[in-house]
DNA sequence: ACGAAAAATCTTGTCGACAAACTTAATGCT
DNA sequence: AGCATTAAGTTTGTCGACAAGATTTTTCGT
């Protein structure tokens, strides 16, 4: 009998608890959004949306309002909501701001980490690890975002981690348009081996090696990066 | 007879357009958070902004979810909306990622301004010193906010100019805080001189030279910040 | 048949109402 | 009287409905 409804993810128990429905729409479209479901440019309806989750458009609108103020979708006024474009002509602002980020949390961790946080960086490098040798590449990139994300953290600069995390998914958006197509099973591992000096590098407070791996494996990412579209573009655009 | 309500800034026209009343009410809200009308901690009811704003609570309510968006209200769940506390614990934090906004948005100013780019910079900066020689306070912060702003807005990365933006509002509700009643008119007047050395050093284009600047600057600032929030304890926690 | 004006349709922005969850006041028990 | 429990009162989260604005389709004139 549940099993008879066509794939759309509204729960079966229709009865949700109050003030999670606006905060579970959020996450499944930041997802979706994230991971290309959503493409963008796609227009989003609110109407569409509260009956998928079965639920009035107050909440769907409200989760809509936030991710707009993330910069996920824009709101037309009066006309529809669309998923955000990626700003392929200001890739360059992405590239530095993400390179300072990497740099600065970095560099933070090792002055000002604390009990325990390497334990949860050195789990999240677990959890990289094995999707590495899985080649699970979008676990890959998202466990990658996690071991970041903890660095920052274990810097207790909550102004560079929530840019950190907007960058990093921003990214995400980005890798998942290119790396498919290009995958390759060798690229990966320079990481793990990056990320293992890393937290090295942390545990000793060791500063300006921090920075400078830091910065090394920016460049490494945004050099990757940059490699996928000019391939791709050479794909598309033959000339 | 318009006369006769007793100080509501409910607009008289009570037809106003369709998709203007949650912007009116988010942008007076923020100036009034900003400016510590509403103070950090109150409580901020729904349905009295509502009848406050002569509108429903569906527009006022999307204005509080942009705001808590961006971390200037707390909305906790079932329970009230509260003005966002200042997390002085945590100012170190506040502090380093202002001195770097104030490094990284000159620096690239310095590098990719472009030709109309100064004119907005050096109007922002005469409102500025109009600011000063009058011994407005208030203008004072918000023009020296405008003025940072236009710079960041000439280096082209808006991931660093948003959360410079934050950042400095942020400042402003602290300089509210405690700039009134230390008012001394002898400080702003070095900020001026700053400001013209450092549009000299954009329009130069010596990045160098604007790093060195904007550290002065912002280090001058982060320790007037520091020192004005002393005096304030010494005065209230006589120990 | 082509283009412009008008009508129909669709989507959003706003509203008033209701119920769940929380807060406060009142009641009862030891 | 003091504390736990219950009842009343707020405030929020969600809903369905309606109207303004935009989009598409239809109609009409040349």
């Amino acid at each position: 009998m549940a099993a008879s409804d066509t794939g759309q993810d509204a729960t079966e128990a229709t009865d949700r608890k109050r003030g999670v429905g606006a905060r579970m729409v959020y996450d499944i479209l930041r997802d979706e959004i994230l991971d290309l479901v959503l493409l963008p440019g796609e227009p989003v309806d609110e109407a569409g949306l509260a009956e998928r989750f079965a639920m009035s458009r107050t909440p769907v609108r409200e989760a809509l309002v936030r991710l707009a103020g993330e910069g996920l979708v824009t709101m037309l006024p009066n006309r529809s909501t669309v998923v955000a474009q990626i700003d392929f002509p200001n890739l360059y602002a992405f590239f530095d701001a993400l390179t300072l980020m990497y740099r600065v949390t970095t560099r933070l961790a090792a002055e000002f980490h604390e009990a325990g946080d390497l334990a949860l960086v050195e789990g999240r490098q677990a959890a990289f690890s094995k999707a590495v040798l899985a080649g699970d590449t979008a676990g890959m990139i998202t466990c990658n975002r996690d071991f970041h994300v903890a660095i920052a953290e274990a810097g207790r600069n909550s102004y560079y981690t929530q840019l950190f995390i907007r960058l990093l998914d921003e990214g995400r958006r980005i890798l998942r348009m290119y790396y498919y197509p290009n995958f390759e099973a060798r690229l990966p591992h320079p990481y793990i081996v990056e990320h293992e000096a890393i937290i090295a590098a942390i545990r000793a407070r060791d500063v300006t090696l921090c920075d400078s791996l830091a910065t090394e494996h920016a460049d490494k990412i945004v050099r990757q990066i940059q490699d996928m579209i000019a391939r791709d573009r050479r794909q598309h655009v033959p000339l």
